[in-house]
DNA sequence: ATCCCGAGGG
DNA sequence: CCCTCTGGAT
């Protein structure tokens, strides 16, 4: 669906009231960066591609409590890795992934995880995404990082009408004080997975809605 | 556009 | 049972 005709003002008034109801909403929400430890993290968000963060976060302690580090996972077998994170599910092509991923961080970088976007790209198994997550929740870089469901909502809210991520990612950070990134990043994905669903959206109970030009009634 | 190739949920 | 799941690579 097209976005309604709408001055850059009124656009970015309706993004400060929809910040303003997912505060009430979601007052939970993560509104500050956790400084991760980089391997850890890159591994983290690897292994969440097409996967619950639930099974996610089930899987990664015992994960890392056997390999900590770059260096520990490189030295492994795909076949060693993929019982600590068989519940995650598509376990086989996973294992093999990131053993791939922690032998070219041993190999490019001496095990250490880089701080350069362009660099993080060009791993195996990360992309744009990924690579976002990481520089901000390991290296406190700001920015959002545009997944489905952030993508989705500021579609359908009308923040933007790009379509990759980076482009979004650009209009979602031009509406929203840097302050609030993380936060705003956060409640959407939040938002995205119980009310603001792929394939049918509660709109009927959602406080979104008022500021919502893809409502259905 | 499609594959990946599985667990868990509605 | 069918579908989704915080993507990335081809």
């Amino acid at each position: 669906m097209a976005c309604p005709k709408e001055g850059e003002k009124a656009k970015k008034a309706r993004a400060s009231e929809i910040l303003k109801a997912l505060k009430a909403l979601y007052p939970g929400a993560r509104t500050e960066l956790k400084h991760e430890n980089p391997f850890q993290l890159l591994v983290a968000t690897v292994l969440s591609a097409q996967a619950t963060d639930k099974s996610v976060n089930e899987a990664t302690p015992a994960l890392f409590a056997r390999f900590p580090d770059a260096k520990a996972l490189a030295a492994a077998t795909p076949e060693e890795v993929e019982p600590y994170i068989r519940k995650i599910g598509l376990y086989r092509t996973k294992a093999r992934n990131l053993v791939a991923l922690a032998r070219r961080l041993l190999e490019d970088y001496g095990g250490e995880v880089p701080r350069d976007k362009e660099a993080l790209m060009r791993l195996p198994g990360v992309g744009w995404k990924t690579a976002t997550v990481v520089l901000g929740a390991a290296f406190g870089v700001p920015g959002i990082a545009v997944d489905t469901h952030v993508a989705r909502l500021a579609r359908r809210l009308c923040l933007s009408e790009a379509r990759t991520p980076e482009k979004i990612a650009e209009d979602l950070e031009a509406l929203f004080p840097k302050d609030h990134w993380v936060f705003v990043h956060h409640a959407l994905v939040l938002h995205g997975r119980y009310v603001c669903t792929a394939r049918r959206p509660r709109c009927g109970a959602c406080p979104l809605a008022p500021h919502c030009p893809s409502r259905q009634v």
